[in-house]
DNA sequence: TTGTACGCGTTATCAG
DNA sequence: CTGATAACGCGTACAA
């Protein structure tokens, strides 16, 4: 049985309110009693009952995370870095890795003070019924929910690597990526590579954009493959994900195509594990710190704020210069690769 | 404001216990009246409370999860697996990544009926005090810490790699992983090795135990270029975890060793990211279903029976074969002759 | 079969 | 300053 304060009130001599009061720094109590009132329940190793006290406070001071994949890597290091931040805050995190509407269900129903919604796919069914009992923060998706949005700017981030890309003097650039229509965050990587692709007028060729359907490893391995035999031949890549690079590194590697002498590559997702290739990678992408921060400090506002109305914010981002980018090669890739 | 029973029963015209129990498929409520209370319930879109349904019944049907490092790979998909699990038997789980005390601390405050406790560092304090409210169960250190715990087998799993790769023919074998004092679990792994080393007459020498002091991709990096340079040349290595491999088969493609033609090697950590390398690689480890079935069952386990005694479990590995692993090149066989 | 009353551990509002 | 007492939403003996 764990202590309660009537516990604590019956040792101390006082009644249950009054050790309420002196727990929780209430200045209507005498120092003394207040002291005697600490040092009985500290004896007691008395731990307050969370549970209860949400009962009558109305709050739990939990936040629950709907997250879809917890395998998936580029999030991992995001949730983590969220957590750090809302523990600082004394909030706690509650995850789910259950469908939507399961999981917030479940949130509803233990009351969490909000719910941080990470979602990926356009087809995910956003009409919550019966509707959630917490504000909502939509992550991770550039539509407008009927919630409040935060967004990464996918598609400034694809732009800004062109340019940096084309800075260096290249002009034929493939994209290798998820073009598929059900993603919408591939669709706006996508559009920001064609809007600069335009603007600098790159060379257009039938094989520029190439679909690896999904953003596993092994998509990016056979897409890269595909990437080295066509005729295309790009002096440099932009890679929609890591877990697209992953693979795209083996294939290269496996041709013997040196980074970035030979190809240049950059590649979306600003996390450290961009680092562990054979060469390091030069990434777009937003900053992790920058964005947990944004999703806390929001996540709190819609918690103390009663009314809270649909906005949407977009975070910036930014371009981490490595190893794997550097001018064109003077002749074309097959000249090369006899060496 | 939430819908409570009580609007239900205003609505339905019957007491609020009528409704609870119409509501807990309570038989002590004729089939009519249920019927009635429920559609009532299903129309104003009634979600249990369930703060207040713990409170009263001291069950919160929360899993605490104390997890060291979520950017930790390995431990990840056990994550997950574990909460699929855990929601299969309609349990939550609450996260943790804060230091060990302090996450039990909040936990207790909570009152889940369990808690999970990884734990890697034999400093990692493990004396709650005041002492957690819930049951702990201990995973991830082969020590005897007056909790129940569960563990790997990692000793075997790495005797099993040694006797897999000898069986191959290889008797020049280097162990390339955490040699430090702190973690228990690398400790294991390295008495695995070293007792195989013994019962399977390796070749010794003072360069077969390598010590990358943890296991980062880039000290496998190194220690993997220190291993290629060293005097001893194994024809074959057993790597110590998956960061580490990543860093090692770097090292290993950047100096063009074929393997398993020139090196075969196997790896611990049974996660599916180990196909992704450029040779799908042989590994040992448990198998992540069947270490999140265990520990699920017995939180569970934990949570029903009051009385726990405190026990050790250890779970069984398993050797996945895949194309890393070969017999040793031929300018070695004359050391196969004896066999 | 249904309704009443109490308790779970807290906070908050009043009297004293 | 301190102590009753009423909520908070729900389950459950027990009474009707």
């Amino acid at each position: 049985m764990n202590t309660t304060i009537k516990d604590i009130a019956r040792i101390a001599g006082v009644s249950y309110s009054t050790v309420s009061k002196a727990l929780n720094d209430n200045p209507l109590v005498a120092p003394r009693t207040k002291a005697k009132v600490v040092e009985v329940a500290r004896q007691m190793g008395y731990q307050p009952n969370m549970v209860a006290k949400s009962l009558v406070s109305k709050k739990s001071n939990i936040i629950g995370v709907v997250w879809p994949r917890a395998e998936r890597f580029t999030w991992s290091s995001l949730v983590t870095q969220i957590n750090n931040t809302l523990a600082a805050r004394s909030y706690n995190m509650l995850l789910s890795i259950n469908p939507v509407d399961s999981a917030i269900a479940v949130f509803s129903q233990f009351r969490v003070d909000a719910i941080l919604l990470f979602r990926e796919y356009i087809m995910d069914n956003l009409q919550v019924n019966p509707p959630a009992s917490a504000p909502i923060l939509h992550y991770g998706s550039p539509i407008v929910s009927g919630y409040p949005t935060i967004n990464v700017n996918r598609k400034k981030a694809m732009f800004e690597a062109v340019r940096y890309l084309h800075q260096l003097g290249h002009t034929r650039i493939s994209y290798i990526g998820d073009l598929s229509q059900m993603d919408l965050t591939q669709q706006e990587k996508q559009a920001g590579f064609q809007a600069a692709a335009l603007q600098f007028q790159l060379a257009a060729h039938p094989d520029m954009m190439l679909n690896t359907q999904d953003n596993s490893p092994d998509s990016g391995y056979q897409i890269g493959k595909q990437m080295i035999a066509s005729a295309f031949q790009p002096t440099a890549i932009v890679i929609g994900s890591y877990g697209l690079s992953v693979g795209v590194m083996r294939a290269l590697e496996e041709a013997h195509i040196r980074v970035p002498a030979d190809l240049s590559v950059i590649s979306y997702d600003n996390i450290p594990q961009m680092v562990n290739f054979s060469v390091p990678l030069t990434v777009v992408g937003a900053n992790v710190e920058c964005v947990a921060d944004m999703i806390v400090s929001t996540l709190i506002h819609l918690v103390e704020n009663p009314a809270i109305v649909a906005h949407y914010t977009e975070i910036d981002v930014e371009l981490v210069e490595r190893s794997s980018c550097g001018p064109p090669r003077l002749g074309d890739m097959s000249a090369k690769i006899g060496i």
